[in-house]
DNA sequence: CAGTCATATATCATTCAGAGATATGCTTTG
DNA sequence: CAAAGCATATCTCTGAATGATATATGACTG
């Protein structure tokens, strides 16, 4: 979604400025599947100003820095709901850990052993978090979505539970039967790369 | 993952032209937590090849258009390993699926309906998929990964299938609430916003 | 008392995704 | 049989987004 409907999105839950936007877009819930950036949100705050889909007006704080508030106009509320209805593109997901999982019979097992317990702390973590959000559970939406989360992270963390050992035995064995082929240079050429034509079907 | 240790892995697995690259990147298994455009592949593979991490080998190939394969250098498969060799960053789940559902009692219950029935059925045939690929279980991390990607979809589809009727229901419910608040104007004030201000805590 | 953190806005370089230009052969459809 | 669309193949361009940085202030910490 684009930053200007994310904007939309957060201020229709009630006025913000672009430094509480950010924070809206990192924290629990939305933080969980929204992101944006300063980069962004500042110059998306001022288009949608000057497009009259939101009032900015500057606030003078005392012992904190001056900020613009921003809020939803009537047009601006028309325009995040048809900017909604529209079908959602698919999901985008982006995953290093599990590049990394992926290619892990070329790196040493105890590195994946290693991120792979880091995870599952993240995880757990993640869950308390969740277990505590009241204000998730106030409306429709945001329970589904709140137990939606809940649901996705902790099938996650049950497999990497249930799976782990397995996983790091495996490894272990693969590289040992990889010792052992080098140790024999019976065949004369060099080791065939394991990872051999899985990918890139020719 | 930047685009150019993306190159390297998919490389990894055997030469490819870019078009293959792309192709890897976006069909099963890597496709699923990981992307990469043409606009940021071919800009890569010719600054890795200047580097020497890659060969590239221009190929004329009959009845097809020429293509350039590239494949690792011994110096490309050291830069890899170092690049995988970090402990990974949080995975970055974008959804604008969620967004609308987070939202839904902005918006017509017809049309969460809807678009939960195409997710559920995306979900379906994306498990389908996976159930057929058997070159994910070659290695221990393909399958690793492999099984984590159907835990995944599977806790998302049971999801949403156990709690898909009760949602709508709680939706239907809410709207109709909301049109009796309507329907009596005793407090002679605008029916205050029902999206209070649980995002942004002043 | 220096350093870091939280609040707050804004800009800038780099990076990236998505779309399109270009070319060709194969397959499907009218 | 022809037209249309699809798969292969490379590459460029544009607009959007990220991450880093600049600036300013007060609060907390070692």
């Amino acid at each position: 979604m684009d930053v200007r409907t994310l904007c939309l999105a957060v201020l229709s839950g009630g006025e913000a400025s672009g430094y509480e936007i950010r924070k809206a877009l990192q924290e629990a819930p939305l933080g969980h599947f929204q992101d944006a950036a300063y980069g962004s949100i500042y110059p998306a705050l001022l288009r949608l100003s000057n497009e009259g889909l939101v009032n900015g007006t500057a606030l003078s704080q005392e012992k904190r820095p001056d900020k613009k508030v921003y809020s939803l106009t009537a047009s601006g509320e028309r325009a995040l709901r048809q900017a909604l209805m529209v079908a959602p593109g698919p999901d985008k997901f982006r995953s290093d850990f599990l590049l990394i999982l992926y290619l892990a019979d070329q790196l040493p097992a105890e590195f994946i052993i290693d991120i792979i317990d880091e995870r599952m702390t993240e995880y757990e973590s993640c869950l308390a978090d969740m277990d505590d959000c009241d204000a998730c559970l106030e409306q429709p939406g945001t329970r589904f979505v709140h137990g939606f989360g809940q649901a996705w992270y902790r099938a996650a963390l049950d497999y990497l539970r249930e799976n782990r050992d397995r996983f790091a035995a495996e490894l272990v064995e693969m590289k040992r039967r990889r010792e052992i082929y080098k140790e024999s240079p019976s065949t004369g050429e060099k080791a065939a790369p394991l990872t051999s034509s899985v990918l890139i079907g020719e």
